[in-house]
RNA sequence: GCGCCCUUAGCUCAUCUGGAUAGAGCAACUGCCUUCUAAGCAGUAGGUAAUAAGUUCGAGUCUUAUAGGGCGUACCA
């Protein structure tokens, strides 16, 4: 709302600007720039007079002077009012009816507020999560997951018809490393027989392979004795390749479709899925249809193949498949191992074919790491060398690394934070938290609240950093409720719920009072009614730019300057009858957006705390 | 070596396409609970925006160089 009285103003002040340049006789005019100046006393809209100095030849604060006096004789029907402020010419906006005609959108368009038809119409596909399917889920995916909710939440927001889609990892030789140390040293136990997680309980068993070929390699080591720094590598790469011998033979069997190991595989697949859907469902991540490798993998060798046939990729001597990739700057990259087995690259160009045959996408996202760039890159180009048209749509979404304070996960050493483990931690210290408060009685359930605010404490944490840089995850602060945090925001919105409750119970006394908008004078309430009028516009930027941390500074600055307002005026008991309806109106409206928004960064709604 | 990215307060992060006095939170210190939930509100202190040059009326933002850090550069994923 706010976007487009902006726009009204600056063609006015950009006609105005051109109209007098012709009469000054200058024949080149800058366009207009539209800012925000820095404080509200200033205005709501900026117009730097700086560009028209030269061609005009007047100082940037006359011609800013010069501007408001010809607008000031004309009959404009935009509101506002003009100010010059040194250079700038500024425009305040009436709040007043800005209020009035915001209540009437928001009320009509309720739980739809804030959306736009910007991506009226496209098809987006969206992968994200992609976990293998032996260990559990660590913090590094939930930043993945968090990120490609929200940014299909925000595309949907803005008009896209959205699916979401996962990729299995349960393929390859990382796989059979589990199966091996299961077949030997399981004993035929189970996550039933346990009582554990089933993903958990797989990935302990990576780990035991992880630990067996370290033994293989400290014993070959201690067998050799004393032997050069170069003897020993040679020693370590060769006990490592003798243990893998066994994994990777299994790969071979299951590559034959060898019936036990296929059974096995199956088994021990579905323990780990779920666990995982246990996770996702705790975790509020969902998808409408799920890729799997184990399908998905073949798919690629046709594509290389047609690639081959259209010149575009060529037979090395050695007989792998490459592409010469000189024209983006780069070398070359096999494509097809010259024994004719898949790579990654080769399957994601399967998959890439296959979904688009599945659902014709306008364009498809991939929420992967940054470290992947160089991957994305190539596979967008090999797509596009195979003549389809949509691989100039592709977007490879990179965000960067969750690190640790103390430097990166490592999961040798023993620092991954698993992701269950840490729903858990923060569920039981919100939990904690409530009973220290006593409000379990306000609160009902006490532990499906406790849930819901650890979730968005940690969905806030983590798209709060912009997703293409590396951040620093503390647990110690992610689980603090005080400051700029997602408990502090389901706070706000508590808070405003508790009062429209008191308000229902008296609401009668309020009958016939209409909203009047121009009641609200306080600076706050003009600070608010801003806010909530510019939420569409932020909708739109944080889905164009692909960012969520978009909508978390809007969130915070609302929820900020609402907490400051509502501390220091009272709203139930507000002087007048017509004042408590202004306010009430407001703080409705401001609870309505803030659930819009929460619903864009996964902080689920508490209507009490 | 080469390629991409990063460097803003003690710490974690903002700063819209270059625009007015670089903002928050945490940590520190100080006030405020007979008043709509103190998971709160207010205040104090904290900055040569890594460094140097350049472009511009104007640079945290654009260009170049230097330093420091990350990632990549597999017939791994």
């Amino acid at each position: 709302m706010l976007e487009e009285i902006r726009n009204s103003w600056k063609e006015v002040v950009e006609k105005e600007i051109v109209a007098f340049a012709r009469e000054k006789g200058a024949t080149e005019i800058a366009p207009l720039q539209a800012g925000t100046p820095p404080k509200a006393e200033m205005g709501d809209i900026a117009f730097p007079m700086f560009a028209y100095a030269k061609s005009l030849r007047m100082a940037p604060a006359q011609i800013a002077e010069e501007i408001r006096k010809r607008l000031e004789n004309r009959d404009l029907d935009v509101d506002g009012t003009l100010l010059v402020a040194g250079p700038y010419l500024n425009v305040k906006i009436e709040t007043g009816l800005l209020a009035n005609s915001l209540r009437r959108r928001v009320s009509s368009e309720g739980d739809r507020y804030g959306r736009n038809d910007s991506l009226k119409g496209k098809k987006v596909m969206i992968e994200f999560s992609c976990p293998n399917t032996n260990k559990p889920l660590h913090l590094g995916h939930m930043r993945n997951d968090s990120l490609g909710m929200s940014v299909a939440a925000l595309l949907k927001a803005n008009g896209a018809e959205v699916k979401r889609v996962n990729l299995i990892n349960n393929r390859g030789v990382h796989i059979c490393k589990s199966m091996w140390a299961y077949m030997k040293f399981g004993n035929g136990e189970t996550p039933e027989s346990t009582g554990e997680k089933g993903d958990h309980f797989v990935g302990r068993y990576y780990v035991r392979y992880a630990q067996y070929e370290k033994e293989c390699i400290e014993k070959a080591l201690e067998e050799a004795g004393d032997v050069s720094p170069e003897e020993r590598e040679k020693i370590r790469e060769e006990a490592a390749r003798r243990a893998n011998a066994e994994p990777q033979s299994m790969l071979l069997k299951w590559e034959q479709n060898d019936p036990e190991v296929m059974a096995l595989w199956n088994r021990m697949n579905n323990w780990t899925l779920e666990g995982l859907a246990e996770s996702y469902r705790n975790m509020g991540i969902e998808f409408e249809k799920y890729y799997y490798e184990s399908d998905t993998y073949k798919f690629g060798k046709d594509q290389v193949y047609k690639g081959l046939d259209m010149g575009v990729f060529y037979r090395a001597e050695d007989g792998s498949v490459q592409i010469d990739l000189a024209p983006i700057g780069l070398d070359r990259k096999v494509l097809l191992r010259k024994d004719g087995t898949s790579i990654y690259m080769t399957q994601d160009l399967g998959t890439a074919v296959n979904r688009h045959e599945d659902w014709p996408f306008d364009s498809l996202i991939y929420v992967v790491a940054s470290e992947q760039q160089y991957h994305f890159k190539v596979l967008f180009y090999c797509l596009k060398m195979l003549g389809y048209k949509w691989a100039d749509e592709l977007y490879h979404l990179s965000y960067g690394m969750v690190n640790l304070p103390n430097g990166r996960m490592k999961s040798r050493e023993g620092t991954v934070v698993d992701a269950d483990d840490l729903l858990e931690n923060l569920s039981q210290l919100a939990k904690e938290e409530i009973i220290a408060k006593e409000r379990q009685d306000q609160v009902g359930n006490v532990d499906e609240t406790s849930r819901k605010i650890a979730l968005g404490a940690l969905n806030y944490y983590l798209l709060q950093v912009t997703p293409s840089k590396d951040m620093i995850f503390n647990p110690q602060e992610s689980i603090s409720f005080n400051g700029n945090t997602g408990p502090y925001l389901q706070y706000m919105g508590a808070r405003i719920s508790s009062m429209m409750a008191k308000f229902e119970a008296v609401k009668s006394e309020y009958e016939g009072i209409e909203f009047d908008g121009s009641l609200l004078v306080e600076e706050d309430e003009k600070a608010i009614v801003k806010l909530l009028a510019s939420f569409p516009e932020i909708v739109r930027k944080a889905g164009a730019a692909y960012d969520p941390a978009v909508i978390c500074s809007f969130l915070y600055e609302l929820s900020k300057t609402f907490s400051h307002y509502y501390h220091d005026n009272q709203i139930l008991r507000a002087d007048t009858r017509e004042l408590v309806v202004a306010r009430v109106e407001l703080s409705r409206m401001v609870l309505t957006v803030l659930k819009n928004a929460y619903a864009l960064v996964g902080v689920p709604f508490l209507a009490s705390m």
